[in-house]
DNA sequence: ACATCATGTCAAGTGTTCTTAACATCCACT
DNA sequence: AGTGGATGTTAAGAACACTTGACATGATGT
């Protein structure tokens, strides 16, 4: 399983709290592909600073609202 | 070439705001080799999300006063 | 029943990030 | 002059982010 980020985030809520987002829509937005926001969604790798950055202006947040890193990390 | 990235660092900075820290010391606290920081530090590439949030972590900021990212890109 | 849309999965390939190791320069110290 | 520390450069390769294309599922609508 490699590791699989330690990295959290709440894209799929910031989607549904802006007009039910798809996928395909925000990956549009941003630039990339429908896979790479599915697996970003799912934590199994994060994205380069850009795309992180990128993705916090589609929905106007501060990136530190869209992505999560614990204090503890093994 | 590629392309040496859009996102900008305020890195040096932090390091000499913080006790004259070396590119060295930086590197050994956030797990990454002494080259890696030069690169960052230099813009060549931007660094994964996860090492942007330790290098904030280190210099004890947000991710914000670490790295930029300009309105505009082309 | 059939079509469509959103989501998810897989595999193979490209490109970027990061590592290791070696060598070069500048500065401070003795 | 010689030593050592901090910074910078290069090159080859490993590891990870991202792409393309194809196929599968469940929900919705006709």
């Amino acid at each position: 399983m490699g590791k699989p980020t330690n990295v959290t985030n709440s894209i799929r809520a910031l989607r549904f709290a802006n007009g039910e987002m798809t996928q395909a829509e925000l990956g549009g937005r941003v630039g990339v592909t429908r896979q790479t926001i599915i697996a970003i969604e799912q934590g199994r790798y994060s994205p380069s600073l850009e795309m992180a950055f990128q993705i916090a202006r589609v929905f106007q947040v501060p990136l530190d609202d869209v992505f999560q890193y614990p204090d503890t990390e093994e």
